[in-house]
DNA sequence: ATACTTGCAAATACTTTGCACTCCG
DNA sequence: CGGAGTGCAAAGTATTTGCAAGTAT
């Protein structure tokens, strides 16, 4: 945790911005749970000004340090993969659960193919899984 | 195109809904167009109102007939599957648009694979490419 | 007829901005 | 110090809702 706040302080310092209290508590409070709405990391930083919140996730995003997933009507926000492993999702539509994949190295050689016969250059990439979980069966 | 409003009207009705006006609308400029932004939906469609095309494009989402992609920061609509084959996306980052993909039946037998591996009943998913395409390269 | 739909306007919810004050380097 | 960052309040957008009038079956 040590290391990924450096890192997260690195990232800012490049930029050009500085590692204040509300940026690391925005990183923690992603760090430390699934995805969340903006409704509801606003909820989890109470001493945080509302409009800071907006100001340092629209920061994060544009240094990649979040990014937004589609969960079927809303969307939430997760560290970006410098900060969790890369990895999908699958959603439970009965308890809303969502539960990551790491195990896809086929998928990821597949979709570094279809960029290249699609003479795409990828950046990045989002495969969201909806379904019932095993739970829920 | 004359068998798709069919489909939309079954649809609508069996869900106890009429196949009116502002409805097809909202349908004919889906099916003939990238995903579009709401904003560009609204746009399009001057002699609706803004209210009823958020209302219709609600409904056809409890309907299952619209979807919601996420490009990069903002959100787009387009059909569902049971309207335009099942596809992915390739989105430009610089010129924004965005690119169905329907060649990848390895990739769908692999995410059906993680299903079964995981237990998880999968009954819809997205994969969602980011880079830049071809033209702005 | 009559229950479902729409348009319009008003209400909410969500996000961004201006500015004076505070904090980090 | 000096510029970057924050809180607060106000301004903008985006989306939803109430209701009277219109429309499809």
């Amino acid at each position: 945790m040590v290391a990924k706040n450096t890192r997260l302080a690195t990232i800012l310092r490049n930029g050009g911005h500085s590692l204040t209290k509300p940026r690391l508590a925005v990183f923690a409070a992603l760090e430390n749970s699934e995805p969340l709405t903006m409704h509801e990391l606003i909820a989890r930083l109470p001493d945080i000004d509302r409009a800071t919140t907006y100001r340092v996730i629209d920061l994060y995003q544009q240094l990649g340090i979040v990014k937004r997933l589609q969960i079927g009507w809303k969307y939430k926000l997760e560290l970006s993969d410098d900060f969790s492993s890369h990895h999908h999702h699958l959603s439970c539509l009965q308890c809303g659960k969502t539960t990551p994949i790491h195990e896809d190295a086929q998928i990821e050689a597949l979709i570094h193919a279809i960029g290249e016969s699609n003479n795409f250059k990828i950046s990045d990439h989002q495969l969201e899984i909806q379904g019932t979980c095993s739970s829920c069966r």
